[in-house]
DNA sequence: CGGAAAAATGCAATCGTTTGCAAATTGCGC
DNA sequence: GCGCAATTTGCAAACGATTGCATTTTTCCG
């Protein structure tokens, strides 16, 4: 019991665990220190502050739970990540953790809990409506579309707040935040080509629908250009497979490109290395460009051209989206425009 | 009337929310079908698979926050990530991101969710108390010291379920598992000094426990081999920061020193892109070695040596001892070794 | 000082699930 | 078919905070 007390006088953790034990305490109604510490006006300006006082003095916090319960709404925002084209890949792309980190910078500022998920669809059809039937969440942002489009399609008619990070598809129901990939990718296989290249390659797996629409802008920039198609070098994005799928790509192609647009940054960066040691000149060879635009592109040798995205904006608005479908709001998507950022590989 | 019907037929949202809606569906009491969900004994087998099969047609999912306030556990456990002595350092660092990968992906595979939190100490003293408090989790991760080591002592003498991240220090309270700091920084000056380097210097700030175990080690080695202390070259994590902090160390010092030692491998891809620059030759000039062995300590050109830290089993170790406090049990601090990577620039 | 309006507080139901205990049902041996 | 034990079920009280409504207290004005 001594170590009761003492711990108790410390954290203030122990005695006053429920807003009854504080009312108790305070002389009045659980409802009442319900109010005070709600701030409401209903409650005079001196008992509340008492109230305060006695709450500061034990450390005494409401259980969110008991609220969440009552007032059918937790705080809690859900972030999900669906691994269904390649489980690993979130390990190695650092773009959707550093997206996670500003998600969860954002939604702190609002007032909001963050609650993680990462799931693999394959296992478990049920993902996403698991986790907004679970009662535990407001909202849910969903990080990347992988090759889950149909299943947010479904899910988006029945449920509101739901806003999705990925790519924007013409009449699609589901509200996503996204860059503009087919531009971005147009960009970057225009400056390939100014710089000199006509037989492009697009390295990356075209099955995850927003490297599909980065490969399509690049193919739309070389049939502008009557340059034959960009050919597509299916590549995963975890880091060891990448490394053998890139250096069997370049062993078979080598000779017959001279321009590769990688899907993200790290592809590039793998690729980049992997001519180094086939002692293929970048850019002289072979011109190179990637996206993203991550830390890694400016400390590649030489620097990495890219397309950049703006991920502080994309999570500002995906969270700016979802407060507004909270509130009961209907929203548009919002597409990001991309921009190119011209270094030295092309 | 006719939409939510439609809604519910396909994703099964809407007439079946509670659980007594279902038991009014099955003939039975809320009480039984509660049983029959959790997959208690008590319950005849033909009524559970009716309850399930009802259960199944619906979608239905028992609300986890009345089951959480009913049974004072939730299922969630927090991780929370101290900005102390960098407030953007998260955002850079690939470390922290991945090893919340695999936090992520273990706490999954044991049946918990994850609630993640990052806090700024110093403008909220009681982030910690304020987390454990909230009734929202069951225990807690906390993801690096910062500069909070004192402020996590307190709370563990009052508060079992939490494990910490971070640099194990003699006598200390709380539950750690980490890398041997001291031993990686003693391996990793031991390397530049076998290159040869016998003016060694450390990039990193100091005022983080962990980086100040990796000082301390390479101070160690210098010692031992009558080499002049380590110079200390305070610098911040964030790469914007980084970057000129590094560019200023070197200018002042790049004749004074021949052997770097940076506390993070992101800290030593800046730096060997600073010393590119400036026409430095790296091994020839000045040795480096960073920390992590991070995916980018492969593709630096030349690629990086550096001290690995097995953070997969470090997610592993914490969630671990983590369940282990949850049960009931104490226990100790988990040290991980630290493992000398040798590459080419050092 | 009386009385009505305004402000502050208390009461009790409620959110949806779990669980101890009591009641009902079933099974079994004779 | 009876009695007793073993299974199944139902009942109702929790868990802790919130909130509509009723009640009390205060304020203010004539």
């Amino acid at each position: 019991m001594n170590e009761d007390k003492s711990a108790d006088e410390k954290t203030g953790r122990g005695t006053v665990r429920t807003i009854t034990d504080l009312a108790r305490l305070a002389g009045v109604s659980p409802g009442t220190v319900s109010r005070a510490l709600a701030g409401k006006s209903l409650v005079n300006t001196k008992t509340r502050e008492k109230i305060e006082a006695i709450a500061r003095e034990h450390g005494f916090r409401p259980n969110q739970m008991a609220s969440g319960l009552r007032r059918q709404k937790t705080g809690v925002i859900g972030v999900v990540i669906p691994l269904g084209h390649d489980s690993r890949q979130q390990i190695s792309d650092s773009f959707f953790m550093t997206l996670l980190g500003f998600l969860a910078d954002e939604l702190t500022r609002q007032g909001y809990d963050l609650m993680l998920r990462r799931v693999v669809p394959e296992n478990d059809a049920d993902w996403l409506d698991r986790f907004i039937g679970s009662g535990m969440i407001d909202g849910v942002i969903v990080i990347g579309q992988s090759d889950q489009f149909d299943r947010i399609e479904d899910v988006a008619d029945g449920y509101g707040p739901m806003v999705v990070w990925g790519n924007h598809t013409e009449g699609q129901r589901h509200c996503v935040v996204g860059t503009d990939n087919r531009l971005g990718g147009r960009l970057a296989a225009e400056r390939l080509i100014a710089a000199g290249a006509k037989r492009l390659a697009f390295l990356g797996d075209t099955t995850a629908i927003e490297f599909a629409a980065r490969f399509a802008g690049a193919q739309d920039a070389a049939r502008r250009m009557d340059l034959p198609p960009v050919m597509a070098l299916p590549t995963h994005l975890s880091p060891e497979r990448a490394a053998e799928e890139i250096a069997a790509h370049i062993a078979a192609h080598a000779g017959a490109i001279d321009g590769i647009f990688a899907a993200t940054d790290t592809l590039a960066a793998l690729c980049l290395t992997e001519l180094h040691a086939r002692g293929v000149a970048v850019p002289g060879d072979i011109k190179l460009a990637g996206f993203d635009d991550l830390p890694i592109a400016r400390q590649t040798v030489p620097p990495l051209t890219t397309v950049r995205q703006d991920i502080a904006a994309g999570a500002r608005g995906l969270v700016d989206l979802l407060l507004r479908r909270l509130a009961g709001e209907q929203t548009e998507s919002l597409i990001l425009p991309a921009q190119l950022v011209a270094r030295q590989t092309a």
